[in-house]
DNA sequence: GTCTATAACATGATAGAC
DNA sequence: GTCTATCATGTTATAGAC
């Protein structure tokens, strides 16, 4: 039984602070020391853990993808009418930026901060994810052309991930009724 | 006749430019040196036109406002059925983000980044656009309550603003195939 | 694995000449 | 309105003790 979340421990511990930083602030509006405050360390002991900032906020990236894509993965074992799929799909990416720590939340909000070269360093993993979007997509939608799935999933990603400006957890809404209004929205439209 | 983009000079090309590097690559790593390279002065030149980094940040925050206000009002003087105004309005937005320097841009991609301070101050302005919508929204969906056309006003917002991390305005998709995707996906859902 | 001390550099901002 | 020169501070990163 995992009975509550086990605050991590030496590396992990570093990496879910910065992350929670580099989501409020940005990369580089984020310096090692508030990190090393956060995880109640000293800057210079991150250096053991890590290469550089750049390595440590890459990590955090590529760990924000792999949280996504298992969101994705556990939700495509179910297996349900179309329609369900991809509102199930929808709640697994809205539960990878709310509910299993701020790793895809840095990766949605900080990937454009950070420098280049960490930028392009993650973008193989991010293809992967979408990738899984648009098979899904493609399949659900057997009508429209390829560019025209892309589209609408581009749409979609946007309506999904700006929710980490304004969508609060802890208020009246539900992350299920969340992302029931944005499937809703992408299969139906509002007027439904 | 306005026969092309005449650089802005002075202040103007200050705050352009600025806008310009803080759309790329928010505001804590952009520097006012990088600034006032891309001005083609130095760096304390700038506080001739500005008191502040955070001055001047906020002045293109408010710019940004001020050109999707005013491209949603003359996007309003059109008369039309309410499927057609919305979609003008999407095409509004769109254009602001676009078509129309790179400040709209810059309060998308930067607002976030920004010191609380400075975000602080945009916020009522940010309001005043956000109404415009709600109150547009709330005619068109007059079944609706007020917090499900607040919830899909949101959702849309997300759709339109993050399309700044992807379109590419000199790319075979035109701005008015984007707003019409954008707009069909919000009125009817992608299956139509 | 964490610390202290410090190097090497970039930043926002100011003073004052022209 | 722009410049040069400079200050005070904060930054990433390294070296070496414990």
């Amino acid at each position: 039984m995992n009975g509550g979340p086990n605050k991590p421990r030496g590396r992990d511990r570093v990496m879910s602070e910065a992350a929670a930083l580099f989501v409020q602030q940005g990369y580089a509006a984020t310096s090692l020391r508030q990190i090393a405050e956060a995880v109640q360390i000293k800057a210079a002991s991150i250096y053991h853990h890590f290469d550089s900032k750049e390595d440590l906020f890459g990590t955090v990236l590529n760990q924000g993808i792999a949280v996504m894509v298992d969101a994705f993965e556990r939700a495509a074992a179910l297996d349900q009418p179309m329609d369900d799929q991809i509102k199930q799909h929808v709640r697994a990416h809205l539960g990878a930026l709310f509910e299993h720590g701020p790793f895809t939340a840095a990766h949605v909000t900080a990937f454009f901060t950070a420098p280049p070269p960490v930028r392009a360093a993650a973008i193989p993993a991010r293809d992967g994810y979408e990738k899984l979007w648009n098979d899904l997509l493609r399949v659900a939608f057997a009508d429209l052309s390829d560019s025209d799935v892309h589209l609408h999933r581009l749409i979609l990603f946007g309506a999904m991930n700006t929710t980490i400006e304004w969508f609060d957890p802890k208020g009246t809404l539900t992350l299920d009724q969340l992302a029931d209004a944005i499937a809703t929205q992408f299969l139906t439209g509002v007027t439904s």
